[in-house]
Parts: structure tokens; C-alpha cells; sequence
DNA sequence: ACCGCGTCCTGTTAGC
DNA sequence: TGCTAACAGGACGCGG
């Protein structure tokens, strides 16, 4: 599922790879996946890529933006020249030198939207501060967490909280930070949630400095995996690196993992 | 405002 | 061995 670091680890890749290239035309392969296409004929030459939370933003020179979010088993591919399909492509971007960018989707949860570069998109308008600035601190997360009850997991997966956590990360931040994910997050105190910004942000950096977390479907752009599934210490784990047998529960309808004795 | 659950989807795996 | 059901989860809409 690609969380923030893939995200990041795919804008690294768009950027060696499509930046500069004109786009002639976005083919949609299944229907559902491309939104607002018809709005458009031209393109011009990509200017810009970046990120807000999970969705990755592309502005090109006809001041068109393209924001294309992944969801769990979007992929992004780029192919120099032998463009080959396969039956989970959902989406091909076209460009003028031959290459393409394939947008394969097993689940189809992913989709491609096209807007004028100044439209303002409400999903994007409405996320949370991202992770790595200095705007996502101790203070602004205790301002947040005093008046709610919901487990800090569920918390930490709100993206109108806090921008680009997925299930993995936010275990794994938890597990970090010592604190069992079903805490209420107004029961936390001051030294709590000044780690778990820490272990955040922490945990965030290094795993897109080992180019993202490849469990089954994760890929860079170029078709690599990362390498961050080797540092997981509980997600989709047995045993804590204590000894102790870990948990796992269900928060928020998704898989949760802990060490009783680790965790308080 | 906030919380939790159901929904969308398909490949993989667990269980009988 | 072969079939079925459960499971994986990001975002969103809805009811309480």
C-alpha cells in the first residue's frame, strides 16, 4: 500500500523519468479510472511533480494538473519504449518521444483526475499538515488529540489530521513510540505525543531513504522494489525484537499490531 | 464535531 | 485435491 514514503519514493522516480516530456494523451484502458479527461485534447510538456499526502500532483506547461492517487495497489511504470499492457493496466500516459507511463491497478481503487492547474481540489484542500514540516509538531498535535476519543491508530490514520499515514506506518510509529495503539488520544500526555511526532517523523525518513516498504504490490517507478520491509519491526510480524509474542487486533477494519511489552 | 461501520475491488491464502 | 470464504485496506458516505 503505498503510505507517504512510496509516494515520495515514486515522485523521485516521475521526476528522473517523465519531467520535461510533452504528453500527447492519456488513454484509459477501464472505465472508472480517469476522471475529467474529456475536459482536455492538449497537455504540453510536464513542469512540475509533487505530493500532498498520498496523491501525487503533475502540472504540465498548459496549465493542466493531474492527480493521481494510488490507494492500495496502484502502480506507476514507466516504460522508455516498449509499452506492453497487462491486464491490471489501468490508464497509459502517452508522451511525444515514445514513452509511457503505465497506471496498473489490480483492485482498482486508484484513479487519474484532470483539473486547471488553479482548480482548487476539495480532497486535497481538507488533509491534514504533512508529516515532515515543522508545522506538524508536539503543539499542533496536542491541540488536536485533547478532544478526541477515538483509538490514537484510528488518529493517526486520518488524513484530515495528519497528511500520508497508512496501516503500516502508523503501527509501526506506535510501536516506536511505546504506545498502545487503542490509547484514547486525549489520554496521552505531553512526552507521548512529542514521540510520536518524533517516531514520525523518524520513521518516515528512513523509510524513504530505503526507497519505500515492498510487501507484495509496491513498486518504484522504474520497477524496483524498496527495501524498508526489512526495518518493519511489527507490521505483519510474529514475535517482538523483546522476545514477546506481538498482538494483533482490528482499529479502524484494518490490521493492527503491538508488543504488550513494549507498548503502554 | 466526532466516531465507527459499510462499501468499493480482485488476487491470495486459509480452512474444510 | 478442490472449492468456498475470509482477508488485504484508503477514502468516503452515512447514521448515531
Amino acid at each position: 500500500m503505498p503510505e507517504l514514503p512510496e509516494v515520495q519514493s515514486i515522485i523521485s522516480g516521475l521526476n528522473r523519468t517523465i519531467l520535461g516530456k510533452h504528453l500527447n494523451r492519456i488513454d484509459e484502458h477501464r472505465k472508472g479510472t480517469v476522471f475529467n479527461e474529456e475536459n482536455y485534447t492538449e497537455f504540453g510538456e510536464i513542469v512540475d511533480i509533487s505530493r500532498r499526502g498520498k496523491y501525487i500532483i503533475i502540472l504540465t506547461s498548459d496549465r493542466i494538473k493531474i492527480i493521481i492517487h494510488l490507494r492500495m495497489t496502484g502502480k506507476l511504470i514507466y516504460r522508455s519504449r516498449e509499452i506492453k499492457t497487462n491486464k491490471h493496466t489501468r490508464a497509459t500516459l502517452v508522451f511525444q518521444d515514445g514513452s509511457a507511463l503505465l497506471f496498473d491497478d489490480v483492485r482498482t481503487f486508484g484513479r487519474i483526475e484532470i483539473y486547471r492547474a488553479e482548480d482548487i481540489v476539495a480532497a486535497i484542500e481538507t488533509l491534514g499538515p504533512e508529516p515532515l514540516r515543522e508545522d506538524f509538531g508536539k503543539k499542533y498535535l496536542s491541540m488536536i488529540l485533547k478532544s478526541r476519543t477515538a483509538p490514537i491508530k484510528n488518529l493517526l490514520l486520518n488524513q484530515r489530521i495528519i497528511a500520508g499515514l497508512g496501516n503500516i506506518y502508523a503501527s509501526e510509529i506506535l510501536h516506536r513510540a511505546g504506545i498502545l495503539p487503542t490509547r484514547p488520544g486525549n489520554n496521552l500526555s505531553g512526552n507521548e505525543i512529542g514521540s510520536i511526532v518524533n517516531n514520525t517523523k523518524k520513521v518516515l525518513l528512513e523509510a524513504i531513504e530505503a526507497g519505500g516498504t515492498t510487501i507484495s504490490d509496491y513498486r518504484q517507478v522504474e520497477n524496483k522494489a524498496g527495501s524498508y520491509q526489512k526495518m518493519l519491526k511489527v507490521y505483519g510480524k510474529d514475535f517482538c525484537s523483546c522476545g514477546s509474542r506481538l498482538n494483533r487486533i482490528k482499529l479502524a477494519g484494518r490490521s493492527t499490531f503491538y508488543c504488550v511489552k513494549c507498548q503502554s
